[in-house]
DNA sequence: TAAATATGGTCCCAAATGGGACTAGTGGGA
DNA sequence: TCCCACTAGTCCCATTTGGGACCATATTTA
């Protein structure tokens, strides 16, 4: 009916109203890495795991795929599959740890670095779209609370009522 | 090493800074909806777009397949085989559209109602685990820049740099 | 030190996913 | 009225995904 919808998401309940937050917060995330995905995905043929991997070990102290697994959540396969295909193209190396055989400590090479900024400046970019609406005293409460909500987020149970 | 690790995240730059905020978003949201999908799919046999779809018809004014594709951003063919897996198991009603036959509205049914009710109930459950490090105050202030951030966010550009 | 158990990582394969072709239907000219 | 361009929805099928079996190594127990 209507040619451009103002009102695009069109819920309906109060604004005010904290129902279906998390949903909200979920659609915004999903809105902001889409286009991080796409692109990444196209200009340099990462996949979201590759991605990933790729973050973690910029910016966390994991120097194994097993503790990626551990920060990301991401299912064990899946990273070793993003760290082999990184490796191949010569942006980690693995090491081989002495004091246990199993494990391979991983770093990014000179490359992946590079890669990683391509990758920061994506972000960056999605960062500051995102904060555009808040004013600086708004984003700094935000970041706030975000961390708040983040930091015991990993010790959520991982079952539900359903 | 550490049998225990208390500081999860343990990310490499102070708290208070703005950087990887998006990412940070995502990652809550992803621990948010990992078990509300896991649980549904397991107790109800409902994919991750049978609850898009199933919420969607319930929260908005959405009446169509495309409109349901507009409104939660995932693929047609994705939408339309969600529509078709509630309505083969009696969550939902195709009713033709005597003004465009190519369309069919979509209403849930008594029972896709009751399935709501109870895809409610997890999000209910999960947003107040969510919101459990949050005053009262706090809570409103989150949720009033969520919904500031989240109005534009329809409208985010879908490419950026890579 | 020999089981037994646990852990890091990879592999296999069934299932989910989503791009794009395709069908059916609509609407706007000339 | 007949095109022609466009839209809603479905289908096909190549690719991605992730659970779980599996292998090698570590650690604990007896």
């Amino acid at each position: 009916m209507s040619p451009k919808v103002k009102q695009r998401s069109a819920l309906q309940f109060d604004p005010d109203s904290l129902a279906w937050i998390g949903l909200r917060l979920t659609v915004v995330s999903s809105r902001y890495m889409g286009p991080i995905n796409a692109v990444l995905e196209q200009n340099q043929g990462l996949s979201r795991d590759d991605v990933t991997v790729a973050i973690c070990l910029s910016i966390t102290n994991a120097t194994s795929a097993q503790e990626i697994v551990r920060y990301t959540g991401r299912p064990k396969n899946s990273v070793s599959r993003a760290v082999a295909s990184l490796e191949e193209r010569g942006f980690l190396r693995r090491y081989s740890d002495a004091s246990d055989r199993r494990t391979s400590k991983l770093s990014l090479t000179a490359q992946g670095t590079r890669l990683f900024d391509q990758i920061t400046a994506c972000f960056v970019q999605r960062d500051s779209l995102m904060l555009r609406p808040l004013s600086e005293r708004e984003r700094h409460e935000f970041n706030r609370l975000l961390n708040k909500i983040s930091a015991p987020s990993a010790d959520w149970p991982k079952t539900g009522q359903g």
